[in-house]
DNA sequence: GACTTATTTCATTTTTTTCTGAAACTTTTA
DNA sequence: TAAAAGTTTCAGAAAAAAATGAAATAAGTC
């Protein structure tokens, strides 16, 4: 937290530590329920707005020490972002930390979520199709067969949607 | 579970009962994952799983009896299945249960999570963007200003883009 | 190659989410 | 209006997910 004067005026650079801060209270807010969207935990998100809204790169100890979290959660969350590629290592001369610097294109944090988290859905969705496919043919029941014939079927249609809608997205992202 | 006879070959009856509770088996188990994929508990994909593959309306003790969960957990499931019009009730006459059936066009079931589910965050992103906006003004240093200026930029362009992509989404699922 | 520094792993703890079931409530019927 | 049937609510239990931190590993120095 930043120190502030005992009496009611704030120095120039006092208040614009004070506002810094705020906002970026602000911004980790906004990317912790963003990753919070996408099914990520906490600290994922938090990791990720602190460097968004730093200027220059963070090794994993000041993240550590700015967030008030463990080096396990640092570490496994760094981890996350880089494979979202939502962040990247900047190599620091003399140093031999690694230096984290966020990835503020989203289309590249999106189109790889969509591509790496969603698409795999997709793939075992059309197996279990086909499987359940396959039990339908197996029944002996007309009527049964029919009924089942038309919920599969329409089953399909989703995950055929869905594999053209999604890759279309990833595309207009990068437009 | 179907009961099965003591040797090898089963009856055409006993093998439509054997291929039926498969094929529910796999279709349950689909529904799960995908409910998982939107933030659902696993009762919620459960039930829809077992209404969808259902050719008659099913009351919540038949339900509760069938997958072998709570009553609570029932009543939980089905509503919020009702808040997503993912299921409806049909009235059967001379009987005082309700009788749930699932709404099989998808769209319904999409379309409502999104207006109902994504499109409250994107208003709170907005007013959370705007006092972003509001402590970057107070902000002294002017390199820290224009700095984080863009990044907020890039956040409303962001924020914008799904505000424009969602609503059409769902306009393109009602074709 | 021993030492130092940085990072990852993982068993354990903490926190959060989901499920349970009995009590409360509602609605229908006799 | 009492009894019965159906449904919801909610406090507590169980399960799942996430965070912790110390030990193991890796990578860079001297």
């Amino acid at each position: 937290m930043p120190e502030e004067p005992e009496v009611g005026e704030l120095t120039p650079s006092a208040q614009n530590l004070k506002s810094r801060h705020e906002l970026e209270v602000e911004g980790i807010d906004y990317f912790v329920r963003f990753m919070n969207l996408l099914g990520l935990p906490r600290s994922v998100g938090e990791i990720y707005g602190l460097l968004y809204f730093a200027k220059d790169p963070m090794s994993m100890d000041e993240i550590v020490k700015r967030l008030g979290m463990s080096l396990g959660s640092a570490s496994q969350g760094l981890r996350t972002l880089r494979s979202f590629k939502a962040i990247r290592t900047t190599y620091v001369m003399g140093d031999r930390k690694d230096y984290y610097v966020a990835e503020t294109e989203f289309r590249n944090l999106i189109g790889t979520f969509i591509k790496e988290e969603i698409m795999p859905h997709l793939d075992s969705a059309g197996q279990r199709i086909e499987r359940m496919a396959h039990h339908m043919e197996a029944l002996q029941d007309p009527e049964d067969k029919t009924f089942l014939q038309t919920r599969i079927k329409k089953l399909e249609r989703l995950k055929k949607g869905a594999a053209a809608v999604l890759p279309t997205l990833v595309g207009l992202l990068k437009l």
